[in-house]
DNA sequence: TTCATTTGACCGTG
DNA sequence: CACGGTCAAATGAA
């Protein structure tokens, strides 16, 4: 037990250091993007980039190697998942309201992960069914599920702007994406969501986003990358595997038979009922 | 016409 | 009863 929470301490001492690196470089990064002028060979973009991700890189290999909830310090006490589907007709409400007694529960028992964003944009597709106004939340929460629940994906996020950061979004991921690749660019398949990782990448300062970034636009963006599976990730993600594959930290990120199922799509492009 | 978003109602939990 | 999560009709966009 308590070696147990030694080693807890330790990797969460070394994610922290990894994090804080990764800050540093990524800000040596931006303020070269500022000044790309400026730049007199003493430290060249693509090297902080590639610091920049080996940083990440080292921090997603240590969450993949044990539970990322407890590192998060999100619950995760078993059980099955938050809502459930309504079992079959029933007539006994007025037209308007089906009776929906007894078809979801509350209390989200499966594994979530938390993550603060500047976008919401996290390279899948979203569909949104719900919003609400959060006590003693400036903003409120909306909800979302992926577009391919009906083939049986179950992944869920909860988004809320941050209220002393209105620029930045939290992100709550519940259950995991069973609809992978077949509808969406192609990526890394780590314990947690790899491209959100990604994302930390794309700087606030530099993307104007605004108070009008609402979550519809963002939306779109999600379904368009389906639809037209255009490969900007893809060559990012060969890029860092290329990169990473010389530090042999790819065979560590990525396990074995996460890297089978990159390639076999699970969810059945079928007409839903 | 199809698909996504909006929004008020419904429902379970504490 | 209040709160938060979900549903589904209405509405809008492509």
């Amino acid at each position: 037990m308590s070696i147990l929470s030694e080693t807890l301490i330790a990797k969460r001492r070394r994610l922290i250091g990894e994090l804080v690196k990764g800050k540093k470089i990524a800000a040596q990064l931006q303020t070269l993007l500022h000044k790309p002028l400026k730049n007199n060979g003493s430290v060249s973009a693509e090297d902080l980039a590639v610091k920049i991700l080996r940083s990440f890189t080292e921090t997603l290999s240590v969450l993949s190697s044990n539970e990322t909830s407890q590192i998060y310090g999100v619950d995760g006490d078993g059980g099955d998942t938050g809502a459930s589907a309504c079992s079959e007709e029933s007539e006994k409400k007025p037209a308007r309201v089906k009776d929906r007694r007894g078809c979801y529960k509350r209390g989200r028992t499966s594994d979530s992960r938390k993550k603060v964003s500047p976008t919401m944009e996290d390279g899948y597709a979203w569909r949104k069914y719900g919003q609400k106004n959060i006590l003693n939340s400036e903003y409120p929460r909306c909800y979302y599920r992926c577009t391919h629940k009906y083939e049986g994906c179950k992944a869920t996020k909860q988004v809320q702007r941050i209220k002393e950061d209105p620029n930045l979004y939290q992100t709550t991921y519940f259950d995991h994406h069973t609809c992978t690749d077949a509808m969406r660019a192609p990526q890394i398949i780590v314990d947690s969501d790899p491209v959100e990782s990604l994302n930390l990448l794309s700087f606030e300062s530099k993307i104007p986003w605004n108070q009008d970034h609402t979550s519809r636009s963002m939306i779109k963006i999600s379904s368009s990358a389906k639809e037209e599976p255009k490969h900007d990730t893809q060559s990012d993600m060969s890029d860092l595997k290329s990169s990473l594959e010389d530090s042999n930290l790819w065979q560590e990120i990525v396990p074995m038979e996460q890297k089978s199922s990159v390639d076999a799509p699970v969810w059945d492009p079928k007409t839903r009922s």
